[in-house]
DNA sequence: TTGTAGGCGTTATCAC
DNA sequence: GTGATAACGCCTACAA
């Protein structure tokens, strides 16, 4: 390795655009690697004047350690995996704010991977994680594959799933049960007098739990049974505009409608107010999620809040803890779910 | 190292947790570490029995490389990064599908670090990404920091800045102008007849270079000039409402309006039908974006669109045309804007 | 306070 | 077709 310097400010360049190396700075620093390797990691076990000269190696050369190595080394890469179905829309990204702030504050980096609602994708994608070696995985949902919980298993890293809950976590879990969320959003709009209600829904696992526990609800209280309109991912508004038509042209009597996430709710809003529908004088809607849209919408929709902010932040908690060697217990937390009522109920 | 296999079916256990190695796989095969690695790797160099036994190895171990190693001796990560102001909001989530589908495609993954606009964060999360030796970086907009810029340069790690223009990228870039965006849209306004003309914009680089050209163009046709309504981040439909009210506060005579986000837009027009103003009867909106809900609105939305999908794949293509050894040319590309009318305009 | 030796898990290279 | 050896860049353990 040559090393070019120039007459009045030592420039350095690396041949061949490799970067440089710690050993290269500690040729320059005139100290070992060790001692360069302690000046970064602790300060404070290195004689001020080494670390100044250490500090300036560092400087000149734009040195920033290769951290494939050092997590080799200590068999901790700082790294903590995301698996989420998709970016696309506000459903979950008040968990990964939450998420990626907490990790950052503790000096831990997220990696994001996106698996599209697609099982077969999700397999592929777990293995990449883990190849990766992070120090933690979240996963959004819980991962339905035998070979994915196999997999994560014997990886020995932490694991939490999400936004759902199971008998059978892989490993920890922060979640809510859909189940519950359907039913209470039948007794509620039953309570304020709805007697024909139907759901504008997407056909993702999760969606369908809501459904089966909504139509169940709906039977236990002797209503008339309308079938779900289905939307596909991503939730649109525009997706929420067509489940409302396809309902209305189904059954024009429904007065009620429970919407999967609160832009296909808005959309809703906007058809039946397109239509001449008032909201929620001829019908009412309820969304899910709460990330924003609901309030701000005109009028503010009903919704059943989920505290995405909370699974993040806990979730977090829960890998960072178990990264660092500690147990987490309670390692499953329900974290429920609030019905808010606005004025589209 | 010690393995327990179970008498009838071979299920393996790794003490302390710890993951197989290749090593381990190896032995269970009746191999060297160098033919699991060849049978994964490269499976034609492999006497197909041999491919077989190793394979069962590999099965029963739950066996997954470790990547830090491989990337170690390989110098190649197979991993892209990309930094984002933030992943709340619509607006670069089409790049980042864009981006991450034609990288799983070319079997790279995708890391995500989001900087919330903040210039400090920026640099911190630049010096983490630059740690994992990346193939490739995709920054949101220009890097600004002159520490940053040198940090990616002396990496050697080649770099796309998107969302922008500049004349001095730090490596490659695919963008778009915002100051032709600005006078674009008061020009359009000017032609469909409008004199009174302002903005909703967030406060961020871009915006401003977009309000900077809208405000010089008003001033070049003599109309009058309108304080903008500032929002801050996130672009919510909430923000939107607020800005109409404000900008109608100052002038009432306001006809026609450019929102920084469809989102922003969305609001306005919410904002407008609640206060009773006819879209586009008495003010025309314009947005910026075109994600999905400007169609979906009610009326649809007039907007700037951005091809987010040929931003995110184009970054792709040039970074893994790059990490792979070869070059690029052009290596910035303006990939433009055009105004998609609808009927709030 | 600093340095030396060795190994983390994988693969390039060369020998068989 | 397969294996032995060394090296990627860093850090733990130990020695000076």
């Amino acid at each position: 390795m040559t090393i070019r310097l120039c007459p009045f400010q030592s420039i350095l360049s690396s041949p061949g655009n490799k970067p440089f190396t710690i050993q290269d700075v500690a040729r320059i620093a005139g100290v070992s690697a060790m001692t360069v390797s302690r000046a970064l990691n602790s300060p404070q076990k290195v004689a001020p004047d080494t670390l100044v000269r250490v500090r300036q190696a560092v400087a000149q050369t734009n040195f920033v350690p290769n951290a494939m190595a050092s997590g080799l080394r200590r068999s901790r890469a700082r790294l903590v995996a995301a698996l989420l179905p998709t970016l696309v829309g506000p459903v979950f990204q008040e968990m990964i704010e939450a998420l990626d702030r907490a990790l950052h504050d503790q000096d831990y980096q997220l990696m994001i991977g996106q698996s599209g609602y697609d099982p077969a994708r999700e397999d592929d994608l777990l293995r990449a994680i883990i190849q990766r070696r992070p120090d933690g995985i979240l996963v959004t949902g819980v991962v339905r594959s035998e070979e994915g919980r196999r997999a994560l298993r014997a990886s020995g890293i932490p694991v939490v799933e999400t936004w759902e809950l199971t008998a059978t976590p892989v490993d920890m879990l922060v979640g809510f049960s859909h189940a519950q969320i359907g039913t209470a959003v039948v007794d509620y709009l039953h309570q304020r007098g709805h007697r024909h209600m139907a759901m504008v829904s997407g056909d993702d696992q999760r969606a369908l739990t809501r459904v089966k526990a909504f139509d169940e609800r709906v039977a236990a209280l002797g209503l008339p049974k309308i079938a779900p309109a289905f939307t596909r991912p991503p939730s649109t508004m525009g997706s929420g505009r067509r489940g409302l038509s396809e309902l209305l042209a189904r059954d024009p009597q429904v007065t009620a409608v429970f919407c999967s996430s609160d832009m296909l709710a808005l959309g809703a809003s906007i058809e039946a107010r397109e239509i001449g529908l008032d909201v929620p004088g001829q019908l009412a809607i309820v969304g899910l999620g709460d990330q924003g849209v609901a309030a701000d919408a005109s009028p503010p929709l009903t919704t059943v809040r989920i505290d995405g902010t909370k699974i993040g932040r806990l979730a977090a908690d829960m890998l960072v803890a178990r990264a660092e060697g500690g147990s987490v217990s309670p390692s499953v937390v329900d974290i429920g779910f609030s019905i808010v009522q606005r004025l589209s109920t």
